[in-house]
RNA sequence: GGAGAGGUGGCCGAGUGGCUUAAGGCGGCGGUUUGCUAAACCGUUGUAUGGUGUAAAGCCGUACCGGGGGUUCGAAUCCCCCCCUCUCCGCCA
């Protein structure tokens, strides 16, 4: 959520910075109704400073003895004028509330300015592409043939877009959320937390999800709670409501959980395999730092993320987000690419982004600022470190061998206890 | 699902109609003492919002004791509805 105050005194600079994500937000009712808003303020506050010294008057009275009568009868005529006012001020609370929540972040000045992902720019590559002396595999024929990917099971199961890992894969797929939350505790010092899977309303308006995006969530319809689509939502908001003493930033949490996602209006786009599900495990990386703190922050964990896929040594590429390609919430964001030699595409990983105070605006999450002893809107951050079907899906590909199996990369031994995967089994 | 108890400031906790700008404690901040730390002592310390200041400060207001209604000149306090938490019972991994 932006600041009223800010949209007030800047409106030119919020509509000109939300047209570059190809929005335009509805301002000019917005400052209206804040007009308006303000009027009544004054109004119904003249009135009730007023009804307050009536009733002063009238407890003096009353234990003198005299006659308050008169007095009661003004007090009451001016209760109805109030009650008349809060009225509508309530009401124009609640629109622009709502108008509020329906305004997304506005982009950074170092986000560059474009329309779609073609826009988007290039910061850096890691490694190179695996190269094979023999035609590399897709996933989808490594996983049927090695029997540790069965998609249509997982269809039979719930319907598609649910996947299912079988044998080596799910040990495959467990090892790496071990190695991912280890790598991050023990390097990161994030500290690992295990958060529920489903979620109220408030949370979901506290990191942005709702009221805008609630076709995209899986709703619990008895009990209105949600699946949630990425930790994101339970992490963010365990401090959501609290006020964080200035000592104890910044904090690094991460923590592990499947994301459930519907995908509306994307079918059809990309329903090949295990590209784009409607579940998939992920370990999330979320940040709550000081203001003046938050842009080296999201640096840092882009790095902390990175370095997953280096001890992997899986190719990789980082790409600044233009405006017009950047989440609701974030001012702005790095997607982390990986190189799927089957595929021969990129395939995108993670996003970690830097919310400023848009979330910590709609959450009322608060720290006591060093010099003013004040109360002051923390910045959040937020990454995946990582999700692990599109990984699964560069490694499988990137490990390959000639003859169909697949190598386990050296960091993962330890956990799987295997280093090949054959149609026969492990070895 | 059944019964009971409870939701008050950063935290704990008192408060049954006007004296609440919410007692007291903890924490925070400032100070005294001190070789340093600690302890002790003294002082200080709510949030949001409107108006007025070039800004900060200040000043003048208003609201806020889980949420929403009601009674009343006046509600943390009385009444109604809802939500949440805890304890016990039932069911259960």
């Amino acid at each position: 959520m932006l600041d009223i105050k800010f949209i007030r005194d800047n409106p030119e600079a919020v509509r000109s910075r939300i047209a570059a994500r190809g929005e335009i937000p509805a301002l000019d009712e917005l400052l209206e109704l804040d007009k308006r808003r303000r009027v009544l303020i004054e109004e119904t506050d003249g009135l009730k400073a007023r009804r307050n010294e009536l009733s002063k008057e009238i407890a003096a009275l009353s234990k003198s003895g005299g006659m308050i009568t008169p007095l009661k009868e003004e007090s009451r005529e001016i209760g109805q004028r109030i009650s008349e006012g809060d009225e509508e001020l309530k009401t124009i609370q609640e629109a622009m509330k709502q108008t509020l929540l329906a305004i997304p972040n506005l982009p950074h000045e170092t986000v560059p300015v474009g329309k779609t992902d073609a826009d988007n720019e290039l910061i850096r590559t890691w490694g190179s592409p695996a190269s094979f002396d023999f035609e590399p595999k897709d996933h989808l024929t490594l996983g049927e043939q090695l029997k540790i990917m069965d998609f249509p099971r997982g269809t039979r199961v719930t319907g598609s877009g649910f996947p299912v890992y079988a044998g080596p894969g799910a040990i495959l797929e467990r090892t790496l959320i071990n190695f991912f939350l280890d790598t991050h505790r023990a390097r990161g010092n994030y500290k690992e937390m295990s958060v529920p899977f489903v979620v109220n309303r408030d949370s979901l308006i506290g990191t942005g999800q709702l009221p805008k995006f609630e076709d995209d969530l899986y709703r619990c319809d008895v009990d209105d709670l949600f699946l949630i689509p990425t930790a994101e939502v339970p992490l963010t908001n365990l401090h959501r409501d609290d006020l964080i003493a200035y000592d104890d930033l910044p904090i690094y949490y991460c923590g592990y959980t499947p994301c459930f996602r519907r995908e509306a209006g994307s079918y059809g786009k990309e329903t090949r395999g295990f590209l784009r599900l409607h579940q998939f495990d992920k370990v999330e990386m979320v940040k709550f730092v000081r203001p003046e703190t938050s842009y080296d922050e999201l640096e840092s964990l882009v790095k902390d993320a990175c370095e997953i896929l280096e001890a992997l040594n899986i190719h990789y590429r980082v790409v600044a987000l233009c405006s017009g390609d950047l989440g609701f919430s974030a001012a702005k964001c790095y997607d982390i690419e990986i190189w799927a030699p089957g595929e021969k595409r990129w395939l995108e990983v993670s996003s970690c982004s830097n919310f400023e105070a848009y979330q910590a605006r709609r959450a009322n999450i608060r720290y006591r600022r060093k010099e003013t002893g004040k109360p002051d809107f923390v910045h959040t951050l937020n990454g995946s470190g990582l999700a692990t079907p599109r990984l699964l899906v560069a490694m499988m590909e990137t490990y390959q061998n000639d003859d169909g199996t697949i190598s386990i990369p050296d960091v993962l031994k330890k956990y799987t206890g295997f280093g090949l995967i054959t149609p026969d089994g492990v070895q």
